[in-house]
DNA sequence: CGGTGGTTTGATCAAAATCAAGTGAGGTGG
DNA sequence: CCACCTCACTTGATTTTGATCAAACCACCG
């Protein structure tokens, strides 16, 4: 089951790796699933961690803090995504990776992945390809935070929540589950609490968007994306494009 | 001498790497030396490269377009920085890299970089890890656009440029060349040129930084290490950490 | 010498932060 | 079981930051 949701990420990333050797190679790796508790810390800025996890089920986030303490949300990490990879490459952390809500992470050491992507180089790139997503979305995310306003900004998060949920069969129709606050919700945005409810309040009155007792729904499809412009390129989700 | 540049860059990831034989094969990679002018197109979203570019002189921006024509710059790169290298194995770029003054970059055709990489493992890992330090800048960047005030993400990213070029022998004490305007400045930090200008004027008043006639010049070291408190963790600009 | 692009200034407006206080639901201990 | 506490959400008033609009200025260039 742990080597499954991993498999599922590397063949995402490369649909042709579906030798029995690479196969018997990756469910080899040892992956110790671990339960995790909202705002559990699996790592922080200036660790060196030696093994890294692969997000099984529920939310995890990657964020920074300046110095006068302002927190910055700067991913949201999903099933099958890998938030702390980079690790595996760049031996001191340079963020905090924290557990939002309850979720399921699986660990890996890094000297077993390190031996896993050199023997199997293709392994490598799959995984190269999954930072590489990752900062194709941390892209969009500067151009969401630097030039959108308030509500395209929430609302483009949202949809972008929605198409990467829907691709790993994790929403409801026009809903989906997320366990953050209004006040996670501003440290994502780079915008405060209080201003984010009152932007939701607009979006709620437009139709376009509700968030309760954390769950997310999305307004009409045509009208959602009409107000958003989404362009999904960023999120490279098929792997032959 | 193009080859120093990618040599250069594959030894600074991996100090290690100073054998013979990976020496002679990254100096048959052919590299297509070619000067560009102000803004030049290298790449534009949408498009699929064949090769991907290495910057030996001048200066290179990633940038984004919002569907309503905002533009947000989403990096500077600098000597010895691969903007595109993600296209190696994203095969549709998802922003635009730009010539921002005259520059001159070096092209690599994909298939063969490809090939490297998988005869030399090692080589393959120098090259993620430089996309891994890209996404580690993006990170920063989303802090500062998203969390700073506008004159402490001003000075925040020309002190982050003043590491990155003293790394590289290009600058003069407290000052380095930097051929953008302020409008450039605004598009990179998600303000507005008028606003730029005028946080421009309190920061000179301040003594913390000046900028004119396509010249930065920090201020006193300690001044402004006082006023950012930079910390320079996420730039990664040593191998061994 | 007129055009052009970049910088600067001023006046006004809009967006978002800040400060402050009230509401409401869930959870705990007496 | 209820009083109380805490945390999240909401609302209002006010201030700050930055955007917008408009015009002047300036240097460089053909």
């Amino acid at each position: 089951m742990p080597h499954n949701t991993l498999l599922r990420k590397i063949l995402s990333h490369q649909p042709s790796l579906t030798d029995t050797e690479t196969r018997a190679a990756v469910e080899a790796l040892l992956i110790d699933v671990t339960p995790l508790n909202p705002n559990d810390v699996i790592v922080r800025a200036g660790d060196r961690p030696e093994r890294c996890c692969i997000v099984m089920d529920g939310y995890v986030v990657s964020s920074k803090v300046t110095d006068d303490g302002k927190r910055q949300i700067l991913s949201i990490n999903i099933a099958e995504d890998m938030p702390d990879l980079q690790s595996l490459h760049l031996h001191v952390m340079d963020h905090d990776i924290i557990s939002l809500g309850s979720s399921t992470v699986g660990f890996v050491a890094h000297d077993a992945l390190r031996r896993l992507t050199r023997s199997h180089p293709r392994v490598g790139e799959a995984l190269w390809r999954e930072t590489l997503i990752q900062a194709a979305i941390f892209r969009e995310w500067i151009l969401n935070v630097g030039r959108r306003s308030g509500g395209q900004r929430f609302l483009h998060l949202m949809v972008e929540l929605h198409r990467r949920l829907s691709a790993i069969g994790k929403t409801n129709g026009r809903s989906f589950d997320l366990p953050m606050t209004q006040t996670d919700v501003g440290d994502a945005l780079g915008m405060t609490a209080v201003h984010i409810n009152r932007v939701l309040q607009e979006l709620r009155k437009a139709e376009l968007l509700d968030f309760r007792n954390k769950v997310v729904t999305l307004g009409d499809k045509k009208e959602v994306d009409n107000a958003t412009k989404f362009n999904t390129l960023y999120l490279h989700q098929r792997a032959w494009d």
